[in-house]
RNA sequence: CCGCCCUUAGCUCAGACUGGUAGAGCAGUCGACUGUAGAUCGACUUGCCCCCCGUUCAAAUCGGGGAGGGCGGACCA
């Protein structure tokens, strides 16, 4: 696979496009970063960034983690001892599921947003910067929560992290798209370099198969999940035995598939009973996709197949936890 | 600082005028039907009624105080 490919598959949008084919002319030793609040559990939603990161490193590119400490105090989310604790956890659970310690960088956002020159850099910005702009970069993360200041903040910081941490590429989630327009807006406004960003997907509620723009809200599945626990979850998914179900709706057991399961292993096997027609072997997601679709391989195999893939995937983050709280 | 409105189940809200310790829809849980889930049908669960004080035999409801949220307070209309 080359490094266009790697950098570009699975993602939902690449901004801009030019600017990420030249990256992927020499990505060796380029900085691309992802910024998450700390949280003391991973869920799916953060694997799906990672899933990205680890492409990246596979391209050669370095990776920085942002852990978020001053974004998530001014989203209320903890005094800064308790973010830390749970940031603590978050790295450790990245490494456990495969992220290249080699080539990954976990730096918090106190270590420089806390700066004189930044604080300055940030003040320039607020002024460059209208509140119906920033507040609309927001209102994807910020749900129905009353506008505060912080919120107004919050975009401006992330802007200049990318600029402060000395990147050519961020990543994120789709929701993660208006804040990244807005540094990219205003980034030259001060003087410094735009970079282009790539979006992974938001996956579908894994129950009604709704979704594609809430964010983290629906997804259940996390690495502290037993065995038990993980196929519960997944054979309660929505899952039709179509690739596109009507409505509007995602198949999110397929999704899961293509963003979750066939990014990180070479081959898929169904294991089935000979009255079903015996195992089934998979290389790609489209036959997989296509087998459902037709009818050949059936939702309740799929479900058993993907919750073990999954478990398999979240196995060493799991274990990793317990012995951090042990 | 001043004024008006709102706060009841996870969510959206009814109930308040005419006090008698709470309801609907959606969500959720469990069964039936499907080799999954959903849909459908059947059953079930859920509450510091924002807080404090007072009136009363009795307060979600009346009175006072407070908190949180929304909106308004130039001109124009």
């Amino acid at each position: 696979m080359d490094a266009y490919e790697l950098l570009t598959r699975n993602a939902e949008e690449v901004v801009t496009d030019e600017e990420v084919r030249d990256l992927a002319e020499d990505p060796a030793g380029k900085r691309a970063y992802v910024g998450y609040e700390p949280s003391g559990v991973l869920h799916l939603g953060h694997l799906l960034t990672a899933n990205k990161l680890i492409d990246l490193q596979d391209a050669g590119m370095e990776v920085v983690v942002l852990l978020a400490d001053v974004h998530a105090y001014l989203n209320e989310k903890g005094t800064f001892e308790e973010i830390r604790d749970t940031a603590e956890q978050m790295k450790a659970q990245f490494l456990a599921y495969g992220l290249d310690e080699a080539q990954t960088e976990f730096v918090y956002g106190s270590e420089f947003q806390l700066e004189e020159e930044y604080t300055l850099d940030l003040h320039h910005l607020e002024r460059e910067t209208t509140m119906n702009r920033a507040q609309r970069a927001m209102a994807e993360i910020q749900g129905d929560e009353t506008a505060k200041v912080s919120h107004l903040v919050y975009p401006l910081m992330q802007t200049l992290d990318i600029e402060y941490l000395d990147l050519d590429l961020a990543v994120g989630g789709l929701d993660q798209r208006k804040v990244h327009m807005l540094a990219r807006e205003k980034l030259p406004e001060l003087d410094y370099d735009v970079r282009p960003a790539i979006h992974t997907p938001i996956v579908a509620d894994l129950t009604s198969g709704e979704g594609k723009m809430s964010s983290s809200e629906g997804i259940s599945i996390s690495m502290e999940d037993s065995t038990e626990e993980l196929e519960e979850k997944v054979n309660s998914a929505f899952c039709p035995p179509t690739r596109e179900p009507e409505d509007d709706l995602e198949n999110p057991v397929l999704e899961l598939f293509e963003y979750h399961v066939f990014p990180r292993f070479e081959e898929v096997v169904v294991e089935r009973p000979d009255k079903y027609g015996g195992d089934l072997t998979y290389e790609g997601y489209e036959d997989l996709a296509e087998d459902l679709d037709s009818g050949e391989l059936h939702p309740a195999d799929a479900k058993g197949t993907l919750a073990s893939y999954l478990d398999e995937l979240i196995a060493p983050g799991r274990e990793k936890l317990r012995e951090l709280r042990s």
